[in-house]
RNA sequence: GGAGCUGUGGUGUAGUCGGUUAACAUAUCGGCCUGUCAAGCCGGAGAUCGCGGGUUCGAGCCCCGUCAGCUCCGCCA
C-alpha cells in the first residue's frame, strides 16, 4: 500500500476544496460517460464522488475504466468545489469531489450476490451466508456504530459511578433450574463437563463476597432453547452488582445508567424517576407482568356483577373461585360476526373456555347473553367499563390468573390489529413485587420465578412457611413497550434463608451441597446484602434503533434453527478429536 | 416437539384452468456516449423453477416426502 489515507469520504466538506488528500475505500457505483468517468468511493463513514476526466489524464482515464463495483482503492486527489448546477443535494459530500490523480488499486472484487446499499429486499439466507457484504451496507454499519456507542456510554457511565468492570469464567458448572445448558466436555476430566454461562449470577455474588462492592460486565450469556424474533442462544447482557444496597438504590443505579445512554447514543432526554407498578397491578390492568402501556385498552374486573347475574358462565366461574374480566374495544361495535368468532377462537386456542361480547347501542346492548342480565346489571357493566355507543365490550370468564393472562393477550393482539400502538414514544416502567415463586403443575413444585438467589420481601419471610405462593420477591423489571429490558433482585446474603428458599424449591440436602455448596459455604464468611440486573444490551439496542428483529443488532447473528450460515456451525469433528474428548457419537437417531 | 408462511436467471418479481419457446426489472458482459449521481442508448450472455418421488399424454403450477429460511405456540430461573 502505497497511498496512505489522510481523510476519511465522509469528513470532506467545502472547507477542504484546494487541498490534496488520500482516501480509500470501496467501489460503491460508477457512472461512464465516454470521455468523463465518475465513481462513488465509500468507508464507513459515507461516500465520496471522484472523477476521471479522458482530457486530464489518459493513462489514469483507462485504468478508472477497469475498475469494477467493490474493488479496493487507496486514491490521491484534489478536493474541488462543484459548479451549483451539479451538487447533489442527496449526498452529504455533494458539494465537492475529488480530482483524481493516483489510483491504488488494493484488491479486486467478485461481483457481490446482492446490492450494497439500504433497503435491499433479499433473502435473508443470502445476507447471513455473505454476512461481511451485508454488513458493509450503511445501515448496518450504523447498527456497529451504535452498539460500539451503547457500550462505550455503558462503560463510561458505569466506571464514573465506581463500577469495576471484571470478567468471570466462559468454562463454569452446571446449575439446576433455568435454562438449558450448552456443554463442553472437558478433556482432562473424563465423562466431565462444563457449561457456558446463562448470565455470570453465582460468579458476580461471589464477587460481593469478595469485597469487590461494584461490579459490572459485558457479558455473553448463553441458553439452549429455541429461538424467536428477539432471542438468540448467545446474547449480551450488560450486568451490574453491587454491595450494602436496597432496592431503590439499584433502581437509581439503573435509571442513571439508562438515562446517560440515551443521551449520548440517542440524544434524548429520558424523564427519570420512571414510573413503577406492582405485578398484581400490572396483571390486573393489563394481564401481562411486561405491560405496553403505550395504548389503554385496560382490564376491568367486573365479578361482582357476574356473580349476581343469570348467565351461568360468568357466575359459575365467580363461585368457584374465578373472576370475569373484560375489555372495551372502543368503537369497534361495527365488528363482524365472523370477527367476533375468529376473536373467540382464537382465546380458546389461547387454553380459556370461550369469549363473551357486548355491542353498546344507542338502543342498549347487542349481545347474545342480553337476556341473562337485568337492566340494572347492563347499566352498571356499561358504567364500569366506560361503555359508549359503538363500543364492543369482550369478556373473559376463568380462574382469575388465565382471565387476566388471556384478556392481555387479546388487549396486544387487538391493538396491533387496529393499529392503536403509538410507535413514536418509549414507555418505561418498573415492574416490582413478582411473586417469589411459580408452582408447577408438571413437576409438583415451587419453581423460582426470577431465580433462587431472589431474596423476599423482609414482612413477607414468616409466608414462607405457610403460604409460600403468597410472598413477593424483591425482584424488578424494567419494561418498555411491552418488552422486557432488564430485570434483576436484592439477593439473598444469609446462609440459613437461602437454604430455606433452596429446600422450598425441592433441592435435597446432597444437590444443594454439590451444586451450590460453594455459594453457600461463601455465605458463611460475611456476606455483604447485595443486588443486581442485567439488561439485555441486545433488545435495548432493538429498542433503540427500532429494529423488528434481534438479527439486525448482532454482527453475526444464528439463524432460527441455531446455526450460522456464514461458518456452517454447528458441525460435525473429526473421531479424534471425540475420542480425545470421551465422547461416543451415537449419530442422529 | 407442534402450527403457519416462503423457496422461479446473480438479485427482486411475473407465470392464468396443468399445455408446447418460462416473462419483466435490475445487476453483469460488450459497444456508444464529457456533468452524472437510480446516468442514458444499443447488443449479448445468464434458469434443468430448493431437492426427491408420484399423478398425467404433458408439471414451475396438482399430490406426498424432504431440506432451508422466517413467524408463532411449547420452551426461555
Amino acid at each position: 500500500m502505497r497511498l496512505r489515507r489522510t481523510y476519511w469520504c465522509g469528513d470532506i466538506s467545502l472547507k477542504n476544496v484546494g487541498t490534496n488528500v488520500v482516501l480509500a475505500g470501496w467501489v460503491q457505483g460508477r457512472r461512464d460517460h465516454g470521455g468523463l468517468l465518475f465513481i462513488d468511493l465509500r468507508d464507513r463513514t459515507g461516500l465520496i464522488q471522484l472523477v476521471f476526466n479522458y482530457e486530464h489524464q489518459e493513462d489514469l482515464f483507462r485504468a478508472a475504466e477497469k475498475l469494477r463495483a467493490e474493488y479496493v482503492l487507496a486514491v490521491s486527489g484534489a478536493v474541488i468545489g462543484r459548479s451549483p448546477e451539479t451538487i447533489n443535494l442527496k449526498l452529504a459530500t455533494g458539494e465537492i469531489e475529488i480530482r483524481v490523480d493516483e489510483i491504488e488499486v488494493l484488491n479486486m472484487a467478485q461481483v457481490p450476490p446482492f446490492y450494497i446499499e439500504d433497503a435491499i429486499d433479499t433473502d435473508e439466507n443470502l445476507r447471513l451466508r455473505y454476512r461481511y457484504l451485508d454488513l458493509r451496507r450503511p445501515e448496518m454499519q450504523e447498527m456497529l456504530r451504535l452498539r460500539h456507542r451503547l457500550l462505550m456510554a455503558a462503560r463510561k457511565c458505569l466506571d464514573e459511578r465506581g463500577f469495576w468492570e471484571i470478567e468471570t469464567p466462559m468454562l463454569t458448572r452446571s446449575t439446576p433450574e433455568g435454562a438449558r445448558d450448552y456443554l463442553v466436555p472437558s478433556r482432562i476430566s473424563p465423562g466431565c463437563f462444563y457449561a457456558l454461562p446463562q448470565s455470570p449470577q453465582l460468579f458476580k455474588q461471589l464477587l460481593m463476597v469478595a469485597g469487590a462492592e461494584r461490579y459490572f460486565q459485558i457479558a455473553r450469556c448463553f441458553r439452549d432453547e429455541d429461538l424467536r424474533a428477539d432471542r438468540q442462544p448467545e446474547f449480551t447482557q450488560i450486568d451490574m452488582e453491587l454491595s450494602f444496597c436496597v432496592r431503590e438504590d439499584l433502581i437509581a443505579e439503573v435509571e442513571a445508567l439508562l438515562a446517560r445512554i440515551y443521551r449520548e447514543v440517542l440524544g434524548r432526554e429520558l424523564h427519570t424517576p420512571l414510573p413503577v407498578i406492582s405485578y398484581a397491578e400490572a396483571m390486573e390492568r393489563f394481564g401481562s407482568d411486561k405491560p405496553d402501556t403505550r395504548f389503554g385498552m385496560e382490564l376491568q374486573d367486573i365479578s361482582g356483577i357476574a356473580r349476581e347475574c343469570a348467565f351461568k358462565v360468568f357466575n359459575q366461574a365467580v363461585s368457584a373461585g374465578g373472576a370475569v374480566k373484560g375489555i372495551n374495544v372502543k368503537g369497534c361495535g361495527y365488528f363482524s360476526r365472523k370477527e367476533l368468532d375468529d376473536l373467540t377462537a382464537l382465546v380458546q386456542s389461547w387454553g380459556t373456555g370461550g369469549l363473551a361480547w357486548m355491542i353498546v347501542t344507542e338502543e342498549g346492548f347487542k349481545t347474545p347473553i342480553a337476556k341473562f342480565f337485568t337492566n340494572a346489571q347492563l347499566n352498571s357493566l356499561r358504567r364500569y367499563m366506560a361503555g359508549e355507543d359503538g363500543d364492543l365490550l369482550l369478556f373473559i370468564a376463568d380462574a382469575p390468573d388465565a382471565a387476566q393472562k388471556i384478556l392481555g393477550q387479546l388487549r396486544l393482539h387487538l391493538a396491533r390489529k387496529l393499529d392503536l400502538i403509538a410507535e413514536g414514544e418509549d414507555h418505561f416502567l418498573w415492574v416490582l413485587d413478582f411473586p417469589l415463586f411459580a408452582f408447577s403443575p408438571e413437576e409438583n413444585r415451587y419453581t423460582s420465578n426470577h431465580h433462587p438467589f431472589t431474596a423476599p420481601r423482609d414482612e413477607d419471610i414468616p409466608l414462607l412457611r405457610t403460604e409460600p405462593q403468597k410472598v413477593r420477591s424483591l425482584a424488578y423489571d424494567l419494561v418498555c413497550n411491552g418488552v422486557e429490558i432488564a430485570g434483576g433482585s436484592i439477593r439473598i446474603h444469609g446462609r440459613d434463608l437461602q437454604e430455606t428458599i433452596f429446600r422450598l424449591l425441592g433441592l435435597t440436602q446432597e444437590e444443594l451441597e454439590e451444586k451450590f455448596g460453594f455459594l453457600l459455604e461463601a455465605f458463611k464468611y460475611g456476606a455483604p446484602p447485595h443486588g443486581g440486573i442485567a439488561f439485555g444490551l441486545d433488545r435495548l439496542l432493538m429498542l433503540m434503533s427500532k429494529r423488528k428483529s434481534i438479527r439486525d443488532v448482532i454482527p453475526f447473528p444464528k439463524t432460527a434453527a441455531g446455526t450460522c450460515l456464514l461458518t456452517g456451525a454447528p458441525a460435525p469433528v473429526s473421531p479424534h478429536q471425540l475420542q480425545e474428548l470421551h465422547i461416543k457419537n451415537f449419530g442422529t437417531q
